[in-house]
DNA sequence: GAAAAGAACGAACGGTCGTGCTATTCATGA
DNA sequence: TCATGAATAGCACGACCGTTCGTTCTTTTC
């Protein structure tokens, strides 16, 4: 009943699959995201597909799974490269930003976050987990800014995090509903107000 | 093929039937409201309910618009009720953060908009419309201010409700995911530390 | 190479979906 | 009061949904 995939021939079919299926989820999302479609998209079977998971639910957990570790690398682990501080910090946003560049026709997590921030359940456990652990490696990143001395001792890190994620989610909603190059241009200057409304 | 409703009867059941539709699409979202759990809400068989509308997506479109009505009404108007300056557009983001607090089970507009962001189609273009009324109603209100002396000179309007959107969508995030009550002291405090930021 | 396990298929199930078509009920204006 | 047309019901359709089942082919294990 399960989803077992102890062949090495498995695993690398449950990669594929996902693979394309955080393509469609990303357009579609998660709710959108039907095995049938999915399996057209990897050219297998329903049951093919279907048997990996074990459920509807369960792909669409691995699905989120996978999207949230592709944030991960594409956005915390390239910033954690620049030294602590400010300037970490701006590369976090810089990539957040940049991610929302690139992820134009969709992005799966914020898709995930409205389709289940009010649906209890599993998922939207996972949601809150995964939007939770992003708001603190902001918020550390900035706790660090305090620490060298490059924000304001008395800033409040969680504050900081709420405004800072606020300008991110503008930016995501302009960027699909009106200019990119608009939208981006606000929320830099956005976050660059912020900054030194809050340098020492 | 139409939607025609002549008869006084059938407009009242077209309001009765956008009513329950606005309840469910505010939980399950515009592409989550199906026909028949529509019509098993207001008792009536799916056919009957369908003759109102002429499509799925013509209900769509009509409750979306509900949907900016009951906005509009709940948010906008009583804010134009205060006089044109701060106290207008304070009116305005206090009423848009009670709205979110109001509204905990869901969204419609919202969820629109992130149903439909990047997805063509009349609704996404309903959806934009809808947002850029509201944002150009916010950016006057910042105007507004600006004359009558009570923000910076040099104020961008189009900046600032930029980041007054961007609060009310981390509002609109933490309220459902985090803390309630925190997420409206964060949301509160950004607005203020936004005003006076630009205060002259 | 035999035996066990896993992967994938194809067909089918019971549901639900939106949408037509055809009656039938009912409200309304003359 | 009656004729007319709107409002609603009933039924059927094709398509798709997630899921289950039995079977077959392939990979791994011994």
């Amino acid at each position: 009943m399960a989803a077992q995939t102890a062949t090495s021939k498995g695993a690398a079919t449950r990669e594929l699959i996902l693979d394309r299926a955080y393509a469609i989820a990303c357009r579609e999302g998660l709710e959108g995201l039907s095995i049938g479609d999915l399996a057209q998209a990897v050219g297998m079977s329903k049951s093919g597909v279907f048997a990996h998971f074990g459920s509807r639910e369960d792909l669409q957990l691995a699905v989120l799974d996978a999207g949230g570790r592709r944030f991960g690398e594409s956005v915390l682990i390239p910033a954690l490269r620049a030294p602590r501080g400010l300037a970490r910090l701006r590369a976090i946003v810089g990539g957040w930003y940049d991610w929302v560049r690139d992820n134009r026709q969709g992005c799966l997590i914020m898709g995930a976050v409205s389709e289940y921030d009010s649906r209890p359940g599993v998922l939207h456990d996972a949601v809150v987990t995964l939007i939770k652990r992003w708001r603190d490696d902001t918020a550390r990143a900035v706790v660090m800014a305090v620490e060298a001395g490059e924000l304001r001792a008395d800033t409040d890190a969680k504050q900081l995090s709420f405004e800072i994620f606020g300008f991110a989610l503008a930016l995501h909603q302009d960027t699909r509903l009106f200019d990119p190059k608009q939208a981006r241009a606000q929320a830099e200057r956005a976050f660059d107000r912020l900054l030194s409304a809050n340098s020492p």
